[in-house]
DNA sequence: TGGATTTCTGACCAATCGTTTTGAAAAGAC
DNA sequence: GTCTTTTCAAAACGATTGGTCAGAAATCCA
């Protein structure tokens, strides 16, 4: 009952999402938020709980967004061919102005603390999906012998946060192509 | 003539830095860079021109602070231990919270244009330090047949731009040893 | 149709932002 | 000592910040 709210839930996440994303915590102000998602600031406050909590909630609804992405690291069978595949989905435009996720890493000082974990959270995840996606791999005897798929792992995490923020730096997707297949060598 | 300056413009320079890069440009406030540097914001205006100003001079501040690294990649004769020696310098404390170029890269849209030029003119310097070095090993033998130094200067950017973000992350100088290792890998 | 309930609109809040100004303080020049 | 020049300290600037609130508008239920 009541009047009907005239947003999508949603809708207004993937807005202020994308904004946050841009420009930052600090660097989005809320009256663009306001503007960029229709949304009123009592709604916006009566919703989310004001600037930071739609932080937090935008954040996370980034983190399920890429839902999919770290799907492709839960095929089976686990192995190299997964992890293969996880990084050519990464050479897709969205990740043109790099990682929300990364942004959040350089403010880190700055943005609410609830958001830091979910950060945490995911690329912990991140990490723990390359390192099964490795063990089988080694198991299944893909990779060579004595390599350690522990330091594997973060090295293959390093270098995909790093391609992220050359992205930023205009690398193109054929460009970060060529990168790939190089840092894939270390699993030849 | 006149009143004499009371500050010494680098100490001021290396105390403005150290705030910029751990709360990024919008998160750091003048009256926090008045504080800091003890210098007050008339003077603040007329030696740097305001916050912009301020936050490209510390950004030149940093990059020219990284000499002596990058000095790393010119010893000759050039090659594959200039390389390794440049990976394990970046392990030092100092990097605990990641780089000042990098997060100026996260914040582009909001960071004032000169600063993004100095960052650009950094990331590429590195690069083609890098590339150099490469080709002096590719020459000498040191390099795998069939590599590409290209491919594989811009594969050690990205490994770097990475591992820093992962020590904001908590990734300590021992972890971060053990990646570079890995990654050292790609040169045999 | 007339409450009850919820959202929306738009004005308003104190606080803080980056910036500017003003007058006193400190040095060299004469 | 006085003039000139420059810096310093602090108050004040308008604009904007994130946040709030009272009243109008829209829906459901009776």
């Amino acid at each position: 009952m009541g009047r009907p709210k005239s947003y999508d839930r949603t809708e207004v996440l993937d807005r202020a999402m994308r904004l946050f994303w841009r420009k930052g915590y600090e660097g989005t102000h809320l009256s663009e938020l306001v503007e960029i998602t229709g949304l009123n600031r009592f709604s916006l406050y009566n919703e989310f709980g004001g600037k930071e909590g739609l932080y937090g909630a935008a954040l996370e609804h980034y983190v399920s967004g890429l839902g999919d992405l770290l799907a492709i690291l839960e095929r089976e069978p686990l192995g190299l061919a997964n992890i293969r595949a996880f990084h050519r989905a990464q050479l897709v435009d969205e990740f043109q102005e790099g990682c929300f996720a990364l942004n959040t890493v350089r403010e880190k000082s700055v943005v609410p603390p609830s958001a830091w974990s979910t950060v945490e959270g995911f690329t912990r995840g991140t990490r723990e999906r390359l390192l099964a996606n490795l063990r089988a791999a080694a198991r299944a005897g893909e990779l060579p012998a004595g390599r350690d798929p522990e330091a594997l792992a973060a090295t293959l995490a390093a270098f995909d946060m790093g391609l992220l923020s050359l992205r930023t730096l205009g690398v193109s997707p054929p460009q970060a192509l060529r990168l790939v297949e190089e840092i894939e060598r270390l699993l030849e």
